[in-house]
Formats: structure tokens, sequence, C-alpha cells
DNA sequence: GTCTATATAGGGATAGAC
DNA sequence: GTCTATCCCTATATAGAC
């Protein structure tokens, strides 16, 4: 459970904490949290075993840091994301603006689909992590959108916190359908094309 | 990859097969592939680890069965599930009845949802079995939602088959928002809510 | 055909050297 | 403080008995 080192420590060990932390990404990414083994994180890390453990107490606890740290980074992310927008335009280019930037950073990023691909697949193992990402990043990320349709008027949703939870999932679907769950081939659907029917569907009386 | 046993076979064969797929059921639904183990799903399916040999090459080959059966048994149910609507009804009160019954079937029988994990948590290590679910499930899904959205002018969609990505990713975020990521504290929506916004946004001109 | 018993390998975690 | 070497356990897969 306590895994201690989030406070701030002497340079060198929160930047081998770091090391550790980025080696563990590319082992759970790719193997999963059960099929991942110390012993390659280690070597991913380029440290060896016990320097694993003098860090972090055993591999939940190093699981668990590590999703929290992507977490929170995702969060990060997205609450800062549409800080470039233009308020002087029209809120339907504003919302196309918020989808198509989301869309494009997940697709650009893709450690923020690896955690969704980690935290969807560990959810019986880890409650609690799933938990925390539905939190810290889509609660807020469905409050912003909610607070921006209520906002406008044009959108004249009777009521604003499910057509935010529908614009955001639809987002989401799209991601994991075509690129976590490789559908790009069998289900094909550009973009442009999906937020152009996401858009005029959020907009009620064109 | 060739793991024999789906063609038919005498009785007790096929039964003892149906008895294995069980117990993988139970034990990959508990601790998702890696972490499974051939032993357990022996016990849980009350025989040998020689007999899971026997009836199926390794590991893997009865992960893909399973999955693939499940996979199967999920399209029947989604393909056959509205058959009990009424033409008569307005279309808005069909598609109502097409989210309701969706998103009771999925809450009903939690190895639906099971499913859907496991495929989005292994899509790494299985890619062909994800490719397998949209191509199956999706897909299938998907056409039938925008042919209804076609045919009844009264949605007025420019493009249904983005209207119905709209419509099945909004209700399968809300399943794994509130199921699988156990958010229903966190992120209260009633089912009826979700289910009024969503065909409030279908439809075009009220 | 099915089980008991086992070969073989690999992983989590640590004791002790440097 | 970090590494080498190791303990102990569990897992996959199979050989051989019944």
């Amino acid at each position: 459970m306590n895994s201690a080192p989030l406070q701030h420590l002497s340079g060198d060990k929160a930047d081998k904490a770091k090391v550790i932390l980025d080696g563990a990404l590319q082992v759970f990414t790719a193997d999963g949290y059960a099929a991942a083994s110390m012993g390659r994180i280690a070597a991913a890390a380029g440290v060896s075993k016990p320097t694993l453990y003098s860090y972090f107490q055993d591999k939940e606890g190093l699981f668990v840091a590590l999703i929290q740290q992507l977490t929170h980074n995702l969060r990060y992310t997205i609450l800062h994301l549409p800080l470039d927008l233009d308020p002087q335009e029209p809120p339907e280019q504003i919302l196309r603006q918020m989808a198509t930037s989301t869309l494009n950073e997940f697709s650009r990023n893709a450690s923020l689909l690896t955690l969704m691909r980690l935290v969807i697949g560990e959810s019986e193992r880890f409650p609690d992590l799933s938990r925390t990402f539905v939190r810290e990043i889509i609660k807020p990320m469905v409050e912003r959108f909610s607070a921006f349709l209520a906002t406008h008027a044009c959108f004249g949703h009777s009521d604003p916190m499910v057509a935010a939870r529908i614009f955001s999932g639809a987002i989401a679907h799209y991601l994991i359908m075509q690129h976590i769950l490789h559908g790009d081939d069998i289900l094909p659907l550009e973009r442009d094309r999906m937020v152009n029917g996401l858009i005029e569907m959020m907009v009620s009386y064109p």
C-alpha cells in the first residue's frame, strides 16, 4: 500500500524513481499487470531488482504508483487542453475544437490510450484505481463539457450533464473501437466525419 | 491455434468441453488471462490438468476458444434482442426500447460486461480477438441502429452511420463507467435519465 | 480416457557482499 | 545504496500408471 517516494527527495533519488517508473510503464504497457515481471522492469529501467524493491514496496505498489502518476499527468493534460481556444468563435465552433483537440491528443499521445486499456483491464484487481480514474479524469472532463453546454443556450439541452456524457462517450467509444480494439479496417470512420456528425447532433436547432 | 472441439462430437465429449469452458470462464473472469492458472481452471471444472490439455492445445488455445464462444453467444443475444418490439409504436419509442433493452441486457447478464473487459484488457496480447469482437458484435449492432435511423426520416440525420455510432457509443460508455470502472457513486446517473437525454438528442426536430 | 506425480522453467522477494 | 546470487513458490506442460 505505502509506496513512499512522492514527496520531495534529493535529486538522485527522485530521478531514479522516475527511471524505474519509465521502465515499469514500458513493461506494464506491453504485458499487462500479471504477465509483467519485476526482472524485465529492472532491465528496462537499467537497475537491479533489489533497487526496485528499495523504491517500491512490491509489484502492486509499483503498479499503483505508475497508474496514479499516469492519471495525474492525464488529468493535467486534459484540463489544460483547450486553453488555445478563441472565445470569440461561435459556441458550435468551440465545441468542435474541443472534440478535435481531445481526439488529436489521445491519438498523438499513445500513453493515454494505454492508461485506459490498463485501467479497464485491471478494474477487477484494482477497483480503487478505476475509481480514481473516474474521479480524476472522467468526472472533470464531463463537468467541463456540461458547464459549457449549459451556458450556451444554442445547444438547448434539457439535461446538459447527460448531453456531456453522450459527447464524451462518443469520443471515448470512437477511440476504443478504432485504436484499442484495432477496428480501423473493420469499421472505418474518419475523425472529421465523426466530429461533424457529433456537432450536428449536439446543436438542437440548426 | 487449432483448438479442435467446435464440431459435433459424441455427447460426453462435447459436455466435458463445455464443463472446461465454464471453469475457464470463472477463472479468466476473476483473474484475467495471465494470472489465471490451468490448475485453478481444472479445479473449477472438476477435471485434472491433463484433461484440459487433451481438449485444448494450451492456455492460449483455451482462452481463444472461450472468448470466441462468448463472442458468438453475445452476437446471438444482441441480434435477437429487440424482437419483442412493437412496430406500431412511433420510431422514437422503438429507439427508446432499443436503448433500454440493450442497457438492461448488459446489466442483467454480467458475462457480457466481462467479455468487454477481457477483450479490451487483452487487446494487445490477442489483437485478433479484439478484431473479432468488433466484427461480430460492434459492427452488426451499429449497422442495425444505422439502418433503423436511416429508414425513419423523423430522426433527420445527415449521416445515420455516425449517429448510430454515437448512440451505441453513449450506451457502451455508460456501461463502462458505471459498471466496469465502478463509477456509480462518483458519477451517478440513472438509466432512465440517460435514455431520455439520448432519445432527445437523437430526434432532430422535436 | 483420465488421474497422480513430476520435470522444467520462471518469477517475486531477499540475504549478504561491495 | 546498489548489485550478485539465491530461496522458495507457483505455473505450464507431460510422462507414465490405472
